[in-house]
Formats: C-alpha cells, sequence, structure tokens
DNA sequence: ATGAAAGCGCTAACAG
DNA sequence: CTGTTAGCGCTTTCAT
C-alpha cells in the first residue's frame, strides 16, 4: 500500500486512502473536533493513518494554528550540575502534554541571550523559561512587553513581574545554621555567591536573619563573597577571609561548588574539616558523597523545580493571565561528615 | 510607525512598508537571493525590515522549504555529566550555522525512545544525532531508511552503517595501562563496563590488548563488568571481584563512576588508595580533582567530540551521501593522587 | 456529518 | 530586476 509520493505521508493522503475529504479527517485525527465525525469515519480515518504512519507535520499545523507546542529555556551553562536535573523536570513535564523544549546556554552574556531570544521567537515557542535571571534584569521587561509567557526558574528578579519557581533559601539556611548552632557552633562564617543574583542575595540575608534568630552574632567580619558561584572564586574569598584573620569554627557556603573551593584552601593551608572547621555546601549537587569528607550540604529538589516551572507555565500559556505567583519549594539538609561539634 | 495588526511584523508588512511586493522582498532579505534584488530596494526594505523588528517565521519558512534548520537529539540521562559537554559542543557548532538543537532523554527506554523519535520527525528535524546507541541497534535501520541524516556520538553499533565521533578507547586505555605498568604494576584489574554498548566492549578489548603488548598477563579472574556504567553497579562488581579472592595490586575502571564505586567498597573494606590498591577512572567527568584522594583518569574531550558530531552532520545534510567514516578524538590521560607504585 | 474554500507566512518558479 | 502565481500541510469557518 506504498503511495507513489516520496517523503512522510502527509494529510491528504490519509483522507484519500480513507476516502473523505482531508478537513474531515484533520476533524477525525483531532481529539477535539472527532464528536464532530461520525464514528465509522473516525475509524476509517484512524486506520488509516496508521497503515501510512502518518504524523502530523508540526510545522504546518502550527502555522495554522499559531501554535508551535514549543517552549524555550535560557540557561547560564547546561555543565553547571545544577540545571540537568532542572532542564530534566521541564523536560518531563512538558512532554506529559506533548510539548517539545529548546534549550540554549548563554554564558551569563548579554548578547548571546538577546540573539537566542530572538532566534526563540522567531521559532514562534509558545513559552519561555528562564533561568539566566538577575536581580537586575532588563531585558525581562521586553519579554513580558512581547507577552509571551515566561517563568524564572532557580534565580528570580528584584521586580517580580513574572512568577518564579525557587528553592526556599531562607528554609535552607535556616536549617543548616541550626544544625550548626545545635551542634555548638557559635562563631559562623558565610562564602556567599555573587550579589547580582537572587540566590546570592537571599542565602546571604537569610544567613544574618537566621544567626540572629539562633542569637548568635553575624558578624560582618565573617561575612565574604565570591565573585561567582565558582569553585576557584570561592578558594579566592575563603582565602582572603582567612588571612584577614577572621576568627571562626564554621562555614556556611553559597553553593557546593564555594565549598569544594573552601575544601582546596582547608587542605591547602592543613586545616581539617571536620576538626577544625565544618563547612556546609548548598545545593547538594551530585558527588557530594564522594567527597573526602562527604560534604554536608542543603539539598535543592532541582527537578520538582523544574517539573513545577513547566506546570506553571503550561497553564499561563491556557490561561491568559494570572498574577505572578512565586513558588518556593522546600529543600532539605543532608548532614554528612563535614561538620561535627567545634574543636576545644 | 506601528502597525495596527497585532503580533509580529510579517514579511507582508515590511514588503508594504517598503513599497514593494513580498516576494522582492523575500529576495532581498535573504543573502542567496539578494543580488538579484536593486541595491536601492534591498536598502529599502532591509530599512523596512529594522523598522519592523522583522523576524522570519521559521515555521513558514520551514514549510516552504521543507528545512527546518533544527536537529534533534537523543540522549540516555542528561544528569549523566557526559553529556552536557557533548550537547554544549554541538549546541555551539549548530548555533555557527543557525541551526537549534531540540534534546530528550530515553532514559534507556525503547519505548520512549521511538515515540521521541517520531515527535522530532513529526517537527521536520533536519537531521539527527544520538548518543543512544547500543551495539545492537535495531531503530538505526528504520532511521537511515527514512534516509534522515544522522551521526552517533561517543557511542557506536557493531554494524556501521552511520558515522560516529568517539573518544579514541584503544588509546585511552593504553595510556592507562601503560601508566600502571611503569609504576611497576603487573598484576592490573579490570571493572569494565556493560558490554552491551561500545565504549564498554572497546575498552574491555583494549584492555586485554594492551596488557599483552606490556607483556602482562591479562588475566581473566581479574576482569569483571558492572552491569551499567553506575557508581552501586560498581560497587557490586568490585566487590564481587574482591570475593572471588582476585589477586592485583591496580584497577582500570569502566568509566568515574564505576571507579567511585571502587573508592567506597575499598573504604568499607579499609583499603588504601593508592597505597594498597592503585585506580584509574575514565572520562574524567567533573570533580574528579575534589575527590580524595583526586582520581587519576582519562580525559575525553567531550565538548570536541559533540562539536565534530555537529560538523559532521551539517555537512551530510548539505552533501547527500558521503561515506559513513567514524572520526575518534584521542583522549589523554590525567594522573592525579590514585595512583602509585605498588606496595611492597 | 461532511465538503468546499480560504489562509497561516513564506519561497520559488515563471513571466515580463 | 520585479510582480504574479502557486503551494508547502494543516485547521477552520461556512455551507450544505
Amino acid at each position: 500500500m506504498e503511495s507513489l509520493r516520496s517523503g512522510p505521508a502527509t494529510l491528504a493522503d490519509v483522507a484519500a486512502l480513507a476516502g473523505v475529504h482531508t478537513s474531515t479527517a484533520s476533524r477525525a485525527l483531532n481529539e477535539g473536533t472527532r464528536p464532530k465525525v461520525s464514528r465509522s469515519t473516525v475509524a476509517a480515518v484512524l486506520s488509516a493513518a496508521r497503515e501510512l504512519s502518518y504524523r502530523p507535520n508540526s510545522l504546518a499545523r502550527g502555522l495554522k494554528m499559531s501554535r508551535t507546542f514549543t517552549v524555550g529555556m535560557l540557561i547560564p551553562d547546561l555543565t553547571n550540575p545544577l540545571f540537568p536535573p532542572i532542564v530534566r523536570g521541564i523536560e518531563d513535564r512538558l512532554r506529559e502534554s506533548g510539548w517539545t523544549l529548546i534549550i540554549a546556554n548563554t554564558d551569563n552574556d548579554d548578547v548571546t541571550e538577546r540573539s537566542l531570544l530572538d532566534s526563540m521567537t522567531a521559532r514562534q515557542v509558545d513559552g519561555l523559561i528562564l533561568a539566566t535571571a538577575r536581580r537586575d534584569y532588563p531585558l525581562l521587561d521586553e519579554i513580558t512587553a512581547s507577552g509571551i509567557p515566561t517563568v524564572l526558574v532557580n534565580r528570580t528578579t528584584d521586580e517580580l513581574t513574572v512568577p518564579a519557581v525557587l528553592g526556599d533559601d531562607h528554609s535552607g539556611i535556616g536549617q543548616a545554621v541550626r544544625h550548626l548552632a545545635a551542634l555548638g557552633h557559635t562563631r559562623i562564617a558565610h562564602v556567599g555567591g555573587t550579589q547580582a543574583v537572587s540566590t546570592g542575595l537571599a542565602r546571604h540575608h537569610s544567613f544574618i536573619s537566621w544567626m540572629r534568630t539562633e542569637g548568635l552574632d553575624a558578624d560582618p567580619s565573617r561575612i565574604i563573597f565570591a565573585r561567582w558561584f565558582r569553585e576557584d572564586r570561592g578558594a579566592e574569598a575563603f582565602e582572603e577571609l582567612l588571612d584577614s584573620g577572621a576568627d571562626f569554627s564554621a562555614v556556611v557556603c553559597g553553593n557546593d561548588l564555594i565549598a569544594l573551593g573552601v575544601y582546596h584552601v582547608m587542605r591547602e593551608r592543613g586545616l581539617r574539616c571536620p576538626d577544625d572547621i565544618s563547612v556546609v555546601g548548598y545545593n547538594d549537587t551530585s558527588f557530594n558523597d564522594s567527597l573526602w569528607p562527604p560534604l554536608t550540604s542543603v539539598r535543592i529538589p532541582h527537578y520538582e523545580i523544574g517539573f513545577r516551572a513547566a506546570d506553571l507555565l503550561v497553564d499561563a500559556i491556557d490561561r491568559p493571565v494570572t498574577a505572578p505567583a512565586d513558588v518556593r519549594i522546600k529543600p532539605e539538609l543532608v548532614v554528612r561528615g563535614s561538620t561535627a561539634a567545634p574543636p576545644g
């Protein structure tokens, strides 16, 4: 029953084989319009479609319906272990509804980001998920102005014009600080991440706030920021902290990579973890329990964050306008070998 | 100069503003056909396009040209740290030529894989990059039959019907074995990965071959396979090897995750690395130098592998048929603290 | 319940 | 060099 046409079967082929008009075939094939077609014709069309292994051309369909069932996602860099689970969560949720994801890496470059955005809108994506937000994020205004449904993930902006799905940093840092306090630490340091990004700021503020709650002194001399969420930047900052003569028995890090930097510096300087200094990471990205000592860290359910973000987006696309509300997912402290009672 | 139409500007809008016909506008906008249009008209069209921030609708264009400038990629699981750098390499190369990548995770499930493939062909992808190949991979026949240009990456099949870009496992394992031999090891074990995948088999065969080349005994009792490239499977296999009473002073692992499993078991059993047993990993995925001891591993240039694969694919799409030739990228042994001279 | 006809936005012959 | 015409494959009024 091979047709002579080259290439995959089209709706016209199916219609011809079923002996009906293309419009009827279309109605029979689509869930929504199927009731308008007689049972017998539906059967005929469906069997014709199966026989020809018909797959609707989503380009044609998208052109007609001005809906592509495609979502674009911008991330800083996929090789940051933070993002793959988020992406998986998004993909899995999107696939449930038959949507496809296009991701692209911006490498934190504004020009790249804008050009990628252009290419995505040219591809008529139905929605956008951005993991690239900085606290000050002018690009977002243009995007919202364009009316394309958008959800932020993992990070948010200072002005909340768009819904975001994030880890609850206040809760996470609280668990870290309380854990250390319970072990008997009173002089706790913080090596934070860049304050240009919402997570860096939130963890920093939460640190101060929880220290006070615990009745501890959030001494500014024990707080320092890595210039970026990277191991080398973390090492740099921690060295500076040590060299400043700051006096502490534990460190809460802005993320795991910063904690790795702290590990390196400690090893170099002959400081033992946790004997001399306890260390807590953040995110609990892979491999923490293969480190030595295994790193105590605040585990963020990244997969779920992605999943919820996609959920929100699909909603936003279906429903025109909903008020932008953030979703904050609760993290959980995973205690491992890098934290113990303070020395002495 | 805002038009009354809602939504983004179309070619017709640009043509109207420039005072020419759409076809002329189209010719002026496209590099290839631009020479057919007078200098002045080109200028008028271009300026009109800029004024309206015109972006060609790639759906319409794709429908017309039956070319979408989109490539589909299938991977087992993005959260395996092996894949992000490959994906980055592919994306970066693709972007150079204005192509977009769609990736999807199969979780090693055949049914999922087929359905994802369907959805990609429905989206009219111009080419496919597969990181999901097993040595026996019937799906590939259907794909090649469909005529869609395809490149394999990281793994290949037994029958080579399609070009593949891979790490040179023979070279990599050779470097590992020679390194250990040079340190004085003679009784070297191998905890390989699954033999259902080309890399598992190639590394295993290369191990035997290089042992012989070095004049060492590739004793089968020192060779065992993890059921999968995972830490728990690696631990499982290594325990079995130890329990079998095999006698060795070094282990070459099928990949880093298996090596992590080996680390865990050694720690549990009070074996010291490298004092009692030297360990070599494979792939050199992130974090190896944050482990303790830092893991000696064969570094595969994954980014470059992805880049070359995309290169090959773009070529294959432009040029109808080229003979399928594999590209094998040379890896490099990174020596760290997990390897040393044998005890005694 | 089905067919006819129009059109999404674009490019590609084919005139002129 | 430019305009006319047609059509990619699909959905969707509008008739019937």
